[in-house]
DNA sequence: TATAAACTCTCCAGTGTGTGGAGAGTAAAG
DNA sequence: CTTTACTCTCCACACACTGGAGAGTTTATA
């Protein structure tokens, strides 16, 4: 599919889209022809998921350790299970500090 | 206090905080001779409260915006119960989104 | 009291992560 | 065909810091 579509489905602006493009972030098809790129489901699933992550300030590096966990479905290795449970406990993090946050806006 | 202290009270480094002045967004006393800034207990609150509301996002001007509702403790005009009730919504909103994260990855 | 260590200042340049806009090519609809 | 919508590259700008140089101040220690 087209960039826009892309954009769309993942909740980024074109512009970002190509931006993640181009540090590598996703690689999609170039046509030869007209230079337009041609994005994968896969690509959008990657897009969708980075689109959320950055919404809590992990950075662009981070997002690419948590797709790489996201995707490796079989979490094999002790490395990689270890990886996991850190960032699962920073998002914990995250969401203790959200909900003071809340609280101290008093509700 | 000096600004490694009220940097450390509210968990930002010394430049961000220094930044955080530069803007207006608290504005320590300075010391004449020294130029040296003097942070109150309402600054160090301040800083406390945008340092978390940083992680999320936040921008600068939303912060801003949220300070003063944090600190606008009678909260009387229905222009700014409406505000807050629309902040409020904004940090579910990402609440919401962060458990989603979380879920993706696999917990 | 001298000196070293720790802290602070300003100023300026650089980084990460986009965003806006110009100018031009491509595709789809009327 | 023409108009409209979409895409491309390239370049400059924005926001929110961050690093480092060079210099002054404060505190601790010898």
């Amino acid at each position: 599919m087209n960039i826009g579509k892309a954009a769309k489905l993942s909740n980024l602006t074109v512009k970002t889209v190509r931006y993640y493009a181009d540090i590598g972030l996703v690689s999609p098809v170039k046509n030869n022809n007209t230079g337009y790129r041609n994005f994968s489901e896969d690509d959008v699933a990657c897009l969708q998921f980075v689109s959320k992550a950055r919404k809590f300030n992990f950075s662009i590096q981070e997002c690419e350790e948590l797709l790489s966990l996201y995707s490796n479905k079989n979490r094999s290795s002790r490395e990689v299970k270890a990886l996991t449970l850190e960032k699962i406990s920073e998002i914990d993090v995250k969401l203790t500090e959200l909900k003071e946050l809340k609280q101290q806006l008093g509700f």
